[in-house]
DNA sequence: TCTAAAAGTCAAGTATATATTACTTAAAAT
DNA sequence: ATTTTAAGTAATATATACTTGACTTTTAGA
């Protein structure tokens, strides 16, 4: 899994911290501080439900790992 | 969980299996179905995947959910 | 500087995505 | 009718998403 820049930034845009989107989605705060750093792989309800929030496409936050690796 | 009826379009309109779309994205064949038949909830990797070899978009294949619910 | 909020990290637990095996049902051939 | 392939379903097992609680580090203000 890669960092996920696109999250941290539309989060970062709406002026909400990694606590803050945690409550409104309804997970952890460490389970968003993961996902921003890759170190897991969201399901994609909460992907979903990340999108609503930030008002964003799923390919905007969650579409092709922009480098290279995918396995 | 819904129905996952664009995925299934998806996959016959490439002329695949359950089966074969299980052993091309490397997953098992019941997880095919489960997700077609909205039993659960596929990772983003997995979402990625199926996107990748059946040619849609993330939002595409799982977009909002068609009708209404979501948690 | 000092302090406090935000972000990062770790360990141990719980929930659930996914695997495996195996059986049943449906559809489509002959 | 019978066979074959695809789809549906269920039980048990494993990997991993996600939680909770606690601690450390970074950032930004006062």
């Amino acid at each position: 899994m890669a960092k996920n820049l696109a999250l941290k930034l539309a989060r970062v845009q709406k002026d909400l911290t990694q606590k803050d989107l945690a409550e409104i989605v309804g997970v952890s705060r460490q389970t968003i501080n993961a996902i921003e750093k890759g170190e897991y792989n969201p399901t994609i309800k909460l992907c979903r439900k990340l999108c609503r929030v930030l008002g964003k496409s799923l390919d905007e936050l969650f579409g092709e790992d922009d480098e290279n690796e995918e396995d």
